[in-house]
RNA sequence: GCCCCCGUAGCUCAGCGGUCAGAGCGAGUGCCUUCUAAGCACCAGGUCGCAGGUUCGAAUCCUGCCGGGGGUGCCA
């Protein structure tokens, strides 16, 4: 239980006994919300429950022919009957009706132990309770390298995926392959073609083909391995062999540049197996037992509308050429996710452009009974691309595009990841090359990284002095930048059920900048490393405190997915 | 036309119902014989797009405008 909650269950307690007591009157109370005040002397945290009650209060108390209470007072009786706990210091009633809540010091500086003594885990919760989750993200086609804008959603993906993992879920990593339908047949049209040019024939790539110079270094690779054994293939022999060997080279290379960035994948799920293992079809069954598809202008339509009452509009399911249409594959796709592979939850990671697309999915989750609420779609939106201002088009049909690994060689995986998380997920991100090199000294992302190299040069110097912390006197921890140091690393545990809750990564970079800036602070008013034999049992500590320091940093870098060095 | 997102300090962005509005970068002034100066201290900078409304309380919720971006039935 994080410090907040306990808090809260703490005035709820105080509710409870001032109602016994008499001092308030007998009301059904709502659970206290406790927040941190933006100003430290209004509290570690606050409530304002006082005011929100106050209303259900003076009704109670009116309908009893009792004199009616002011906030302040109502906070007031609350405060009265708070019960002691050993991490509550004191409380404070200050106007219009808030109670302040103040952290006891001790109580503090013993989370020390706890944080070296358990680790990382200090900060985890069970909210999932083993629940099985399943991220989708990425899926980009499988048509060429991955760009940029696919690093936005690598980072916010593979970042929710760690912190769903400790918050107690177990997570599941998902690429969904787009390999049927027009767009890959062209693919390997163009693959085709670029393999035959490759052995001299003369050949162009089709129109509408893929003209980027990828392709060739694909061609290439399949010449590398088949040398010209393919070359005598008829087009129509030649189309499935090409798809099938290019959508392998594509995926090798999707796989390793997102290696780079630390970015893995349980499954790589393939849309065309659908079809192959009957899926489309007993779903295409079910929808037709249900009376869900109806026939209008040469296509099968999905009948959408009537699972939500407030649109009109309908899905084409298969298209007038036979072919099933995107949603076709989406609703065989959730059906397979949630009632063949039976996830509790699915989050999919969406770039804003597919944001109507989302709005669609809970038709067809209601058509396959499936609560629309076990679907989580997180939309982010695109990350504009400049070079000294001047805006890059990414495009993979212009051939001239944008890699993410062309980005992660000159930025590096850290300042990238930690530069697309930074951002909440519905704003746009400009993102200056540029720039970004150029600030690479000033990038906050350094500071972060800086503040942990820091903590381990300050225990490898210790370590060689012979220095331990074992059996420490936390208690000796009660100097101002030392509380303020411990009360940002609790912290974590509420921003990691904050970003999950929210599903917004972006709260992790911001939290973690607050945390290297209050260590910081710390590392300039107190030396850790005393020479002055006085100073032992104080420098014992403050060591113990910076071994806890270190676990937290290194956890909020390791949540986004980043080093954390021992040396810089 | 309709739908979604954004509009907060010079720039990039947090904050999204609470008690004097924050950070990074940039600008200004100081600080390196003790644990890493990729650092620190101080200083400057904002009618939170505009107008109404709800509330004890609004940057935060609602409505309408304005500006920017995205989407809008057989591409995915």
């Amino acid at each position: 239980m994080t410090l907040p909650d306990r808090l809260a269950q703490l005035l709820a307690q105080g509710i409870t006994a001032a109602q016994t007591a008499g001092d308030l009157p007998a009301f059904a109370a709502p659970l206290p919300v406790v927040t941190r005040p933006r100003q430290s002397d209004k509290g570690d945290f606050s409530s304002a429950i006082a005011l929100q009650i106050n209303r259900s209060v003076n009704e109670a108390l009116a309908a009893a022919g009792r004199p009616t209470l002011a906030p302040l007072q109502i906070a007031a009786a609350i405060a009265r009957h708070l019960p002691a706990d050993p991490c509550l210091a004191r409380v404070e009633v200050a106007p219009p009706g808030f109670l302040n809540l103040f952290v006891a010091a001790d109580w503090l500086a013993q989370q020390v132990e706890a944080i070296v003594r358990r680790g990382p885990a200090y900060y985890h919760t069970d909210l999932g309770k083993g629940a099985r989750v399943q991220v989708e993200f990425v899926s980009a086609n499988p048509t060429g390298p991955l760009h940029f804008g696919g690093a936005r959603n690598a980072a916010i993906g593979d970042t929710l995926a760690r912190l769903l993992s400790v918050c107690g879920y177990e997570v599941q990593r998902e690429y969904y392959i787009n390999d049927r339908g027009a767009q890959v047949d062209t693919f390997a049209a163009t693959l085709w073609r670029r393999y035959q040019q490759l052995h001299g024939l003369d050949v162009s790539i089709p129109p509408d083909g893929y003209p980027g110079a990828y392709m060739i270094s694909y061609a290439r690779a399949i010449q590398a391995e088949h040398g010209d054994s393919l070359l005598a293939l008829s087009e129509a022999e030649a189309i499935p062999i090409f798809r099938r060997l290019g959508l392998a080279l594509v995926q090798a290379e999707l796989a390793d540049d997102l290696a780079q960035m630390g970015v893995f994948f349980d499954e790589w799920f393939s849309e065309q197996s659908l079809y192959d293992s009957g899926v489309f079809a007993r779903v295409r069954a079910i929808l037709e037992a249900q009376g869900d598809l109806y026939e209008k202008d040469g296509a099968l339509w999905f009948r959408a509308s009537r699972y939500l009452p407030k649109s009109d509009r309908d899905e084409v399911f298969l298209r007038s050429n036979g072919e099933p249409g995107y949603y076709a594959s989406d609703i065989a796709y959730h059906y397979h996710k949630f009632i063949i592979r039976g996830f509790d939850w699915v989050i999919d990671v969406w770039a804003v452009d597919h944001q109507n697309q989302a709005a669609r999915m809970p038709a067809m989750l209601l058509a396959l009974g499936i609560d629309p609420k076990r679907l989580s779609i997180v939309l982010y939106d695109l990350v504009t691309l400049k070079r000294g201002g001047v805006e890059v088009k990414i495009s993979k049909r212009s051939g001239e595009l944008i890699t993410m690994r062309e980005v992660l060689d000159e930025v590096g995986s850290d300042a990238a990841r930690f530069f697309l998380l930074s951002h909440s997920n519905e704003a746009r991100i400009d993102f200056d090359l540029d720039l970004a090199v150029a600030q690479n000294a000033e990038n906050p992302v350094y500071y972060v990284q800086y503040a942990h190299a820091r903590v381990a040069s300050i225990l490898r110097k210790a370590a060689a002095q012979g220095l331990s912390s074992e059996g420490a006197n936390l208690s000796l921890l009660n100097h101002p930048a030392e509380l303020a140091l411990l009360r940002k690393m609790l912290q974590l545990g509420e921003v990691i059920l904050e970003a999950v809750r929210h599903l917004a990564p972006h709260h992790l970079p911001h939290y973690a900048l607050d945390l290297a800036r209050t260590f910081t602070a710390f590392y300039d008013a107190c030396r850790v490393i005393s020479s002055d034999p006085a100073d032992a049992e104080l420098t014992r500590a403050r060591l113990r405190l910076v071994e806890a320091v270190k676990i937290t940093l290194a956890h909020v870098l390791e949540l986004m997915g980043m080093t954390a060095p021992e040396t810089m």
